[in-house]
Order: C-alpha cells, then structure tokens, then sequence
DNA sequence: CGAGCGATTGAAAAGACTCAACCACCGTGG
DNA sequence: CCACGGTGGTTGAGTCTTTTCAATCGCTCG
C-alpha cells in the first residue's frame, strides 16, 4: 500500500513511466512532458471524467486503479477495462473528436497526473515513436474488445467469472483482487447476487478463498479450465 | 445488384472511395494509391482472411458486404462488424504487429481491392490527413465496442435483436436486410431457434416483415422503443 | 429423385434474474 | 461507550428467459 497522501511526481522517476507508452523517451523528451503535466491525488470513488463530457486532457496513472465503464439504459454500470499504474486513460476520445462514451472513476487512491489535450496531440504529432504506440495499443485494444464481445455473446456467467478473475489477477499482480461485490459483478456482466454464489461455488471447490471481500486465487489452472479458455 | 462479374476498378472512379478514409485524397494521391492497389472479384462466403493468420495488407471494399468475426470456443462465430462498400478492412491488425484476432468473409459477391502493407504504412506515416483518419476511425469504433459489449451484457436478446435490426438496416441502406439465420443469430449472440421465434413475434406486432431470408422493417420507431435505446 | 442445408416448431430443462429479507461491519453522533 | 443508520455482503424462493435437443418442412442442386 503507497502512500496515502498527494505527492509530486517527476517523470523523470516515475516507476510507472517506463512500462507507459511514454517508456521510450528520451531524456530531453521526458523533461518537456514533465514541464506539461500537473500531478494530483484522488481519493477512493472521485471520477476522472464521466460519459458526455468533452475531454480536455490525458491522465497518467502513476499509483492506483481506475474503472473505465459505461452505462446501460436502467443506470447499471458495465465495466469495461481496469487500468493500473503505468495506464494513460482517456487518450480514445481525444482522437475521436466527440464526447467520452464512458466514464472513469478510482477504485483506490490514486496519484495520477494529467497532460492537456493540445500538448498531449502535439506530443503525437511530433514523436513518431509515441504515436506508433498509440497506434498499437488502440488496435490491440480493438482486438481485445472483440473477444470481450464473443466471451459476453457466448459464455455463461460461471466461465467469464472464471475468466474475469484470471484478468483480473493480472492486473492486481502481487495483490488480491478487492473490488465490490458489485463492481465484479459489473466486470463479469451479471448480477450481483449470482456473482456471490458463484463465487460461493469455487470456494467449496477449492478454486479461490476469500479474505473479507477480498479474492485469492488459489487454483488458476482450475479457473482456466472452468473458464473454457 | 451490381456487377456479377470480376471487373477492375480505379480508384479514380471508385464511388466508394469518397466516403472512405482515401476520400481527402488529392488527385496525386488517388493516382499514387491506385498504382499500388490490386482488385479482385470475390464470390460469396469466401474468407478475406482468417483468424490467426499474418496480416499482409488491407482490403477496400469497392461492392458488396463483409463480416467480421470471432470464434468463441466451440467454434461458433459471432459477428463483431458487418462492413459495406467504402470501408477498409482489416488495417487493425496492421499496427498491431500481431496475427489477426478475427476472421473477414464476403457475405455477397464482392469487388475488393488490396493495398500491401508495407504501401499501406508508407501511406500512413507519410500522411497526415490520412493517419488522423485513422487515429479517428479506431477510437470511434473502439467507443462504438463499449457500447455493444455494454449491450451484450444487459439487454435482453429481444432487445438487442430490435438494436441489431436497426444498425443493419443503415448498413444494407436501401436494400433488404439479407442474412441466414445463423448469421443473424451470430451478431444479437443467440441460437438460432430463439432468432426465429423472436422475429415471429415481432412479425405479430408489425414490427417487420419477412420474404423469404430478406427482412424489412416497417416500423422503425417500434423497434427502437423495443430495444429500450 | 434423393441429399443436404437452411428455416421452423415444440417441449423440456437449465441458467439467470428479481425481489425480499437478513446479516455484518463500520463510523457517527449522542 | 453504545445505539443507530447505512452500505455492502449473503441467502432463499419463485419466475422468466433462453438454450438445447429433436423433429419436420421446403427448397435447391447434382
């Protein structure tokens, strides 16, 4: 657990910088982006940005994770991607010219700096490098979206439960995953009583074990294989 | 019903061509880019390319009608994209650097033409209009994924049969929608049996109508209303 | 004419959801 | 210090949607 108060971050030391698509600057390039950001500390729930509104910016995750999602008809939140340290979040509609069709809000506390959005285009349009990986990470993510999409289409609750928590042990790494009952439910795409009882289901077989609300996972190739993967 | 038959097309004349990420294109341009592009003639249900294997160019779809689709683990499909005249396909996983997550077949007779990759990317990285175009068109249809993952997880198949109606219907634009079942199945996600019995009821409430495999809507505003949009 | 595919229907079973109630924990204010 | 309220977690029961499996039909193609 980091710390728990607003620090400044240089991104010249920024651990989370190297992983970023801004891992490949030079130091030159890394002083000017430094120049540009402002760095700030969010608080557990506090949103980076909310569907419908027009972005005006780039946030850079340095500590902490984000629930990107949107909303169905009757306000029921899906999420669609959690972003960890290391993330820019928000650099889609900054293409698309319209307003974000999804929202962002911390799950934790956070240190997450923010690149306005005409430095941030005129860093991709003058850096090569940074816009191939922009490029990259769009098209990958694209890809990644479409198999969302057969798994929601295709599988039942109980295999893209299994699948969700392999995810999403990826990105808490070393961590437990801790996320509401409801936020996984909103991951998984389902309701948040038969999410409790499925979960309730791999424990007894063993599959994971539960610390409060939180879930270790105890047998991932179990889960893969219940995840139909 | 265009053209049965293989017929080469210039990029000069293309109808298509306009509306497509090349419709900024200057005069030199056009003609550059035709130079560099092959047309072929492409008969119903046969693969553009397929899931797995290694992108080579892009394709252009001068006529016709394209899907886009993932295997689920049974091997079921489910359509992601239906692409019509005027789109390009396949440029994802071009930037990616990774073989193609999905698989592209022609649902109707087709004139499609080729641009390599490496004339592709030199394009890209030498035209701004171009690239933007494109940083555009990725973001928009990654938007356009929450929107349809979101869809998956919380409509009703009814509802996003009635969704799946409407956005067909801008895609066919003038014509009739033309799909198996299965097809059809394969992009609301759900069997076929249940496809069926779903476009009966809407038959019973005048919503559509049917001849033969061809639908057409005759009350579009119901329609929306049922989908709960 | 027979084979085979796509479309359709029926019946039964399974999977999820909804609703309602209840519990457990935590921080607050009296 | 403790009662209170609120949020998040859990359980049960009943219902509805959707799937699955099996069978039938119609049409086209060789």
């Amino acid at each position: 657990m980091p710390d728990k108060s607003h620090r400044h971050v240089t991104c010249e030391t920024c651990k989370s910088r190297q992983s970023s698509l801004f891992g490949s600057f030079c130091d030159d390039e890394v002083e000017g982006l430094d120049s540009k950001k402002t760095c700030s500390y969010y608080k557990k729930n506090q949103p980076l940005f909310i569907e419908g509104s027009l972005p005006r910016g780039v946030f850079c995750l340095n500590s902490g994770k984000v629930k990107i999602f949107a909303r169905g008809e009757e306000g029921k939140e899906q999420i669609i991607h959690l972003a960890a340290d290391g993330e820019i979040v928000g650099f889609r509609a900054m293409f698309s010219g319209e307003p974000y069709k999804v929202s962002a809000t911390t799950l934790e506390e956070c240190n997450i700096c923010f690149i306005g959005k005409s430095d941030f285009l005129d860093l991709v349009d003058t850096n090569p490098t940074l816009r191939n990986g922009i490029m990259k990470e769009l098209s990958t993510e694209l890809a990644d979206r479409a198999t969302f999409i057969t798994n929601m289409a295709q599988k039942s609750v109980r295999e893209r439960l299994a699948f969700s928590l392999i995810l999403l042990q990826d990105i808490y790494k070393e961590e437990m995953i801790n996320l509401t009952r409801e936020d996984l439910a909103n991951f998984v795409g389902t309701a948040t009583e038969t999410l409790i009882r499925l979960l309730k289901d791999f424990k007894e077989e063993d599959l994971i074990q539960t610390h409060a609300r939180k879930i270790e996972i105890l047998d991932k190739e179990g889960l893969l294989r219940v995840s139909g993967a």
